[in-house]
DNA sequence: CGGCCCTTGCCA
DNA sequence: TGGCAAGGGCCG
């Protein structure tokens, strides 16, 4: 009888008192890590709230994409107003830190909306990224990019920043970067650029290119093959898989620098672009005079459309009312 | 195209 | 008065 009462009735109470010991997870819950994927008009990106960069960016562009007239003129870098200030950079960290604002989703995919535009001078969608790299080698790659939508009817292009290690004298590897500003944003060694591309919604016409760029001034010199390497190995480097789930990669995938060019554009070209765009903005006589004097001086043949421009701003100049500008050829 | 910086003008 | 937004000039 007396151990009837303790096995059915004391034991049950006493289970009771004290309950399966819970774990520290289920009791206090886990760590928000924030690697959700935030959604915009004209890109995806995963933030890394301890370096205060995007940890990466994805964008499809199409060719009517990059078409429209929206002027990243109008528009400023701010912080993300998704992201909690204590996670953000501010513009203040990059503010003679000696490193520029690097777009990941380039303004100049998203001039067909304002939504988009905006949302890309997000600083989630910024790195600190090396002046002459931005304005060069980078933005070169953002050109071939574009120019590729021209040729493929989808364009998947992923982008962010890496932290890579670095080997020693004495055979020591380590992982060392710059942070600026007061919230510790992380320079990034190097940049990558995943681009896949795609004819007419077919399989065998995909192809793609991994680059990982370094984070300094590249010359013209340079082209985009000198920074191909093996999809596998961005992978292991960036510890990102690049499955690119609505895509059927089941016929294979192609190299894209052997069924495309991977061509960035040339010096002379560059600056060729460069003055038709300062033209088309120029508001007097003798800014466009002085466009056409730089572009002798460089020993730089203007092209036909930029003479074309040159004439009509002398037209609009001299008369007094200037004819609507025509619609540009260059995206 | 990619950026930086200075001036202006507005408002609290 | 100081802070912010917009615009213009400048450079690669």
């Amino acid at each position: 009888m007396v151990q009837f009462i303790l096995r059915v009735i004391l034991l049950p109470l006493l289970s009771l008192s004290e309950p399966v010991k819970k774990s520290v997870l289920e009791e206090y819950g886990f760590p928000q890590s924030g690697t959700e994927v935030r959604q915009y008009v004209g890109h995806s990106l995963s933030y890394d709230q301890e370096k205060k960069t995007p940890r990466w960016v994805i964008e499809h562009l199409t060719k009517e994409k990059t078409l429209g007239n929206e002027d990243r003129k109008h528009y400023n870098f701010k912080p993300d107003p998704n992201i909690p200030a204590i996670f953000s950079a501010t513009n203040e960290d990059y503010l003679k830190s000696g490193w520029s604002r690097g777009h990941m989703a380039p303004a100049g995919d998203a001039k067909y909306s304002p939504e988009a535009m905006a949302e890309t001078f997000y600083l989630s969608n910024i790195v600190p990224q090396n002046y002459e790299n931005n304005a060069g080698f980078w933005n070169r790659i953002e050109m071939y990019c574009r120019d590729l939508a021209e040729r493929f009817d989808d364009v998947w292009v992923v982008s962010g920043p890496l932290t890579l290690p670095v080997q020693h004298e004495d055979g020591q590897k380590s992982v060392t970067y710059q942070v600026i500003g007061k919230d510790d944003v992380a320079v990034p060694t190097h940049l990558f650029k995943v681009i896949l591309a795609r004819k007419n919604q077919s399989a065998e016409t995909l192809a793609e290119g991994a680059f990982i760029v370094p984070n300094i001034p590249i010359s013209f010199d340079h082209q985009l093959p000198e920074y191909q390497v093996e999809h596998e190995d961005l992978e292991k480097k960036s510890g990102l898989v690049f499955f690119f789930p609505q895509v059927d990669r089941s016929k294979g995938v192609k190299n894209l620098c052997e069924v495309d060019t991977c061509r960035l554009i040339q010096l002379d070209e560059f600056k060729l672009y460069i003055a038709a765009r300062r033209m088309k903005n120029a508001q007097n006589l003798q800014k466009v005079e002085k466009i056409l004097r730089e572009l002798d001086e460089a020993k730089i043949q203007p092209d036909k459309y930029i003479l074309e421009l040159y004439e009509q701003k002398k037209k609009d100049f001299s008369c007094s009312e200037p004819s609507v500008l025509r619609e540009e050829r260059r995206g």
